[in-house]
DNA sequence: GATCCATATCGACGATTGTCAATGTGCAGG
DNA sequence: CCTGCACATTGACAATCGTCGATATGGATC
């Protein structure tokens, strides 16, 4: 594995290496309509909601969660398939 | 997800979510028996001797290196499926 | 326009992390 | 016993991270 290609996928894994973070993937993913706004993960996480929104950030910035304005929400949806590809370099290693 | 299993994951996501990391265990499931002591891995990632060594402990305790001496030499190999459950986690974050 | 509401951004703080130089440990050969 | 080797541990440092309070933005309602 190239250098360059282990620093891309260490930024999608720290992403998700953070406890908070693995929460907020799962509530979202678990979630009615697979998406949910700040306010739905606010209080199930116990933390502010500066704090979600910077955590919410990092995971769309690392290309794993979609982000969709509606009106005053931010809706946030897990990106179709960017799990499995973590998923697959860590079945497939070499 | 409850708060205490997201920390334990975390631990496990924590300890691969590092650039340097990620090459070590690419490196050992490549080798030869599936298994390399320090001084085979200290060359390539271009790093001192007690960095790696402190990389490896960090894999070990999180259960994804398995760390056997023999003689003068650390012989370090992946645990058995140690991956792969984590990539399970990945696939189905519900 | 004024006002609420949901969210984003900023600035600051303590905590954790990755790296190195120096040193310690334990085995093997002479 | 002494020396050399492979590796582990320690202590220190700058850099990054997670969290919070305060503040900014921007849409909706009156």
């Amino acid at each position: 594995m190239s250098a360059q290609r282990a620093e891309e996928l260490s930024k999608q894994f720290k992403a998700i290496a953070d406890p908070n973070r693995l929460r907020l993937v799962s509530l979202i993913s678990a979630s009615a309509e697979n998406e949910a706004c700040v306010c739905d993960l606010t209080e199930p996480l116990n933390l502010g909601q500066p704090t979600v929104s910077h955590h919410l950030k990092i995971l769309v910035d690392a290309g794993i969660l979609h982000r969709e304005k509606r009106g005053v929400w931010a809706y946030f949806s897990i990106v179709p398939g960017a799990l499995d590809a973590l998923a697959g370099v860590l079945t497939e290693p070499k």
